[in-house]
DNA sequence: CCTTTTAATTAACACGGTGTTGAATGTATC
DNA sequence: GATACATTCAACACCGTGTTAATTAAAAGG
């Protein structure tokens, strides 16, 4: 059977991955060489070459995993009952979720989209909550029937959310994520207020 | 005099910037070499060390000009006044001229700011746009006295706004600058009126 | 236990980019 | 023409890359 050296070569990869996002913490994703891996993970530097291309199809592979766990939490959102949730001011347990996930994966999340990391994963992860949240809510409003408003509209509340993320993952893990969850829902209420505070 | 020499320098300089931007763009910041801005620039290797220490340095300074001058435009904003025109539903100048800017050099912008660019870019501008504009209106808010909840807020609306800007370099110069600052009303508009939707 | 299969190691290779050097060449100023 | 500076050029040692071939290690099945 195969399986057994399958689960040897996963192993190693997980290996080679763990010391990957270490080199990306401490030094940055572009000053990563496949040799420091190899170093660092006290392999043989053909031996990272047996399971990756370069440096980049591993960055590469990192980013696969986690966006289809995200994605796979985001798709446990109905749009209405979320919005049920924030008009109620209650926590709405998928999006607990989803900052759970992202406090448990902080390590490689921070250096993947920290100021190291790869600047194409922010646009990927915006995509994800795009797609999947956004694209429902925005297009329901009948102001957003313009195609060219709608597109900028994304692009704001999809760069917000990130922005959020990102700030959460800076000051590590202070805060749970249900308190994180609620300061999301705090700023929610606080932006739909900001219209009367102007007046 | 020296000066003559200086502008010489400085033709060079320019000279350099100006192919680095266009690398960047082709293939970008990561797989740019020295070896090879010498050779779009039409100029010895050596020329390139006797201005920059690397490609690292060479990005540095075509940054902080830049933000030096994104600086000087956001500087120009009176909270009071923006807010009046917000209110109003006027366009407010100042707030023109910065889209204006931005259009002039969607070049090096985009190249900075895009898939392939410097991830540390984008803080660094959302920091301008919070030192300066942010900071102000938000403190003035009472929801605005804790420390924590101001912090995210700041993260919010600072990536907010950049994602807008991201998303308008991206699909090119086809809407002109005062289009742009009209659609970013439009935006702010929307989103005081969200609770008034979800209701 | 021995054979087969696959994983991992090792050393060597050519290649290409780096950053620095010293000597030479151009070029504008005084 | 002498001076000061920008630029060129060739050569240097150094380092990371990606690939190769030969070797060792380890697990699987007969």
């Amino acid at each position: 059977m195969a399986s057994i050296h399958e689960e040897m070569g996963q192993k190693t990869k997980a290996h080679i991955q763990h010391h990957f996002i270490a080199l990306i913490e401490a030094e940055g994703f572009a000053h990563v060489s496949v040799k420091k891996i190899a170093e660092r993970a006290s392999i043989n530097r053909g031996t990272f070459y047996l399971h990756y291309a370069d440096k980049y199809e591993l960055m590469d592979q990192l980013q696969r995993q986690l966006l289809e766990e995200l994605q796979a939490r985001i798709s446990e959102i109905l749009p209405k009952e979320a919005l049920l949730a924030l008009h109620q001011q209650q926590l709405y347990p998928p999006f607990v979720a989803i900052f759970q996930f992202i406090g448990e994966n902080a390590r490689p999340l921070r250096a993947i989209l920290g100021d190291q990391g790869d600047p194409s994963f922010a646009k990927k992860m915006k995509r994800v909550f795009g797609e999947v949240l956004l694209a429902r809510l925005i297009s329901q409003h009948p102001a957003a029937q313009d195609e060219e408003f709608r597109k900028y509209m994304h692009a704001f509340l999809t760069s917000a959310i990130l922005g959020v993320i990102q700030e959460w993952l800076e000051n590590c893990e202070e805060q749970p994520a249900e308190e994180m969850a609620k300061i999301h829902f705090q700023i929610l209420n606080f932006i739909s207020q900001l219209r009367t505070f102007i007046q």
